[in-house]
DNA sequence: TAGATTGTTAATCGATTAACAATC
DNA sequence: TAGATTGTTAATCGATTAACAATC
């Protein structure tokens, strides 16, 4: 039904939308005006509008916006509601620090399994997670609906886990290799955490900002 | 000298130029046209000249660009070459991570220690890099000029850090919480890596590709 | 009711794409 | 030289901002 198409940018200001929000409502707030919100995460009124009229008619004329409903909506719309199913492969250091301070069941996903070749750790549980063996891990996608891996491993093997994962029927892959992935199936979704590029983005503006100072004179 | 304010969007691309290129020299390749590289990296070639012209004129007409040159001006572009010294603040798992796998100076920073609270990592070593107690922090920032912090701290004290390495001269802030840094020093330069918010991204895909699949039969 | 604030349409601004003369 | 491809200017497209009638 809901025709237009909404851009990457209103997408990827949701999950912001969402933080903020949990805030305020740590904090108390019930309701919240466009005007506040913009005031508060740097953004105009008229594009937080913009953005949540995509989705629907969330606010109340002369009030603003219910904490708690926004929330509600913002929630479902980012699927925090379907609860799906994840599995975790390559349980080195990152590994460890997603299963144990991510906490993806805060977003309502269900990590169900760790797949490593390292048996010093197969068999054992990290926060209630099970470890298995790498070699298990296409019997388990046979058996178990996963709809989201995260992809922890060494960027050697990065595409050929990809490409088998996405085989088995795995739909979206959070990718943490700075491999860029080639996956020939259209219908998988890859989101990627390029450290390195985020990093140097850093160094590209603090290059900027001090050669700022330096170039420019201007007396 | 160089004018023109320099979008976001384009700063943004340019270390998965570089990426690309890095791909690129190590397959021999040592020249590419920008009609050649879009088709690679699913870019216009227009937009491919536009962002390299916003840095100089890379490229040779009728050749295309040479990789080798244009690595190296990315490199130079992006920073790499100021070898920015940079420290680790909070060494759990993610932190650990970082040390042994990121390869900081891959990328032409030093990585000059980290620091944590735990007993018993603090006088160790990690891959080189020397683990001090976070109480020596602010003295070790008088006494070393720091370009760079990592903040992979629990999110509970994440402001308060970044209040007290900004005060201490740091001038860029690499935060791997999941807390909007409020720094009021307005020259201190904040890189976020929001691993939730990439995540609900990744879902807000997932629910929507299949609910694209269910919502339109459309016979 | 009067004031505040929404949702939405119109206006502006910026980013991407296309076109082409310059030139290797 | 002829063909290829750049750097850049102009045209298009899309995203952000402003304005305002609708309404709580």
């Amino acid at each position: 039904m809901k025709r237009a198409k909404i851009s990457n940018n209103v997408i990827r200001r949701l999950p912001r939308y969402l933080r903020k929000l949990n805030e305020l409502a740590f904090h108390g707030v019930d309701h919240i005006s466009s005007g506040e919100l913009g005031k508060q995460m740097s953004l105009t009124p008229s594009q937080i509008r913009q953005d949540f009229s995509c989705f629907g008619e969330f606010g109340q004329q002369g009030y603003g916006y219910s904490v708690e409903t926004l929330r509600s909506e913002l929630s479902t719309i980012l699927g925090m509601k379907r609860s799906y199913s994840v599995i975790l492969i390559g349980i080195g250091n990152l590994g460890h620090a997603l299963i144990k301070n991510f906490g993806f069941d805060r977003y309502g996903f269900r990590l169900l399994a760790g797949f490593d070749v390292d048996e010093a750790i197969i068999g054992t549980e990290f926060s209630g997670v099970p470890i298995h063996h790498a070699n298990t891990l296409q019997n388990f996608l046979q058996e178990n609906p996963v709809d989201i891996a995260v992809l922890a491993v060494p960027g050697n093997i990065a595409n050929s886990v990809a490409t088998m994962i996405s085989d088995c029927g795995v739909k979206g892959i959070w990718n943490f290799t700075n491999i860029e992935l080639a996956i020939e199936k259209p219908d998988v979704l890859v989101e990627n955490i390029h450290f390195s590029d985020s990093l140097l983005v850093l160094s590209y503006f603090l290059s900027n900002s001090t050669a700022k100072l330096e170039d420019e004179p201007e007396f």
